[in-house]
DNA sequence: ATACTTAATTTTGCATTCAAAATTATGTCA
DNA sequence: TGACATAATTTTGAATGCAAAATTAAGTAT
């Protein structure tokens, strides 16, 4: 057959599909939170039935994505300082046991790989050109929880920053701030590039919580 | 109205009500890993209709409870050697933030609780009566949980814990891990009562290590 | 006009139904 | 008997239907 099966046709389910969608709408903020969601509408929007898109309403909320009131339907859940301030820590110690793994697992493929998404990224703070900045920015973090290889790590992390990926977004740095997180991310790499496992475990997990403190601030003074 | 809303009605939904008994189903051990699990079967069982029950297995198969193939339904998610040294590890993580986060928080009343449940489990421990002495163990470990007052935290715990709650249970210990693992657990209640954080992170971190050992040790054997 | 009922409409929770896919049973031929 | 093809049955994925709950609209009395 084929010598890789890459070009596979994938079926995937309605549901599965509608997960991903929905996902997407929320978190780039198409559907803003607190916002009521009619199953209707949404059914409408999609062109499906009501019983798949229940199914991915079910699975988002139990994601802490969607909150569902009984009887009264799906709304797209509001993060509030008090749910980042939860959020946050708990990604902090899941990405520094990414770094602390990743330490162990990293090839020397996947460690240039990120060398160069922090150059990348250093380039586009000097241009200061924020939302490359992000990008890359969040690419490093996924590099880092991928070359952990373990998947229930990146699956809990997903979830997570998915709730809370939106408020960071937005969030917009100050100078400082920014300067320092670009310091931080010098010493990721370094503690990478060292195979230093409990200090990049350390790094990252002070590097979340200032990130919980930029955020907070944001959504303290906007939100 | 009622002075405190503790006697409130709680209409929950078949769909949650499913959740809840099929988890249960699964960490008992009446439905065996591996096992294909009928939908039909399952609705006759509960007297619900495939539409909750659906629901419900989407919702378990996101928490990794059960696998659900395409167009060959849900069978329960066999645990794997390699599955636990995924799990336990993020665990640990989990843990040691509830143990950093438990001693800043933890009132004088909840400790004595801890301690209580502790001096229980030493006496089951002494008494070599093991169901009860799993019992009060997973009740500390919940205890501090608990204490860290995330929500979040709890959940995710909640979560990798009922994936691999059967395989702990079933796994029986040796005479000097179970020595090895009260020993732990001394310093643990130690920290905790000392309110060392950091300390009790580690403390836990590694109990959660050594807990895998003695797992993975015994799922090598007999799994 | 405002507060309070009561009726109409919408929305949700769940059961049922239908078509497509998979599994099992039956039949054919070597 | 055993390998293969084909038909019958079961099981799943998704749409529709129906009753209960909630929301909105309309009406009534003060």
């Amino acid at each position: 057959m084929n010598v890789a099966m890459d070009d596979a046709i994938v079926r995937r389910s309605l549901h599965d599909e509608l997960v991903e969608r929905l996902q997407r709408l929320i978190i780039e903020g198409d559907l803003t939170p607190g916002e009521k969601v009619p199953e209707k509408e949404l059914c409408e929007r999609f062109n499906v039935s009501r019983t798949p898109m229940r199914e991915a309403l079910k699975v988002l909320a139990n994601a802490g994505l969607v909150t569902l009131t009984p009887n009264r339907g799906a709304s797209v859940t509001a993060v509030t300082v008090e749910d980042l301030q939860e959020v946050f820590p708990v990604m902090g110690a899941l990405e520094a046991l990414s770094g602390e793994l990743a330490c162990e697992k990293i090839s020397d493929e996947e460690l240039a790989a990120v060398r160069k998404l922090h150059e990348d990224m250093v380039g586009h703070y000097k241009a200061q050109r924020l939302p490359e900045y992000f990008k890359t920015n969040e690419a490093i973090h996924t590099a880092i929880l991928t070359a952990a290889h373990n998947e229930t790590l990146a699956a809990q992390h997903a979830m997570l920053s998915a709730r809370v990926r939106r408020a960071r977004y937005l969030a917009n740095m100050t100078r400082e701030r920014w300067d320092k997180a670009v310091a931080e991310h010098e010493d990721i790499l370094a503690a990478l590039e060292a195979r230093d496992g409990p200090q990049l475990g350390k790094i990252l997990k002070r590097h979340l919580k200032n990130k919980l403190d930029t955020v907070s601030e944001w959504l303290r003074a906007n939100g």
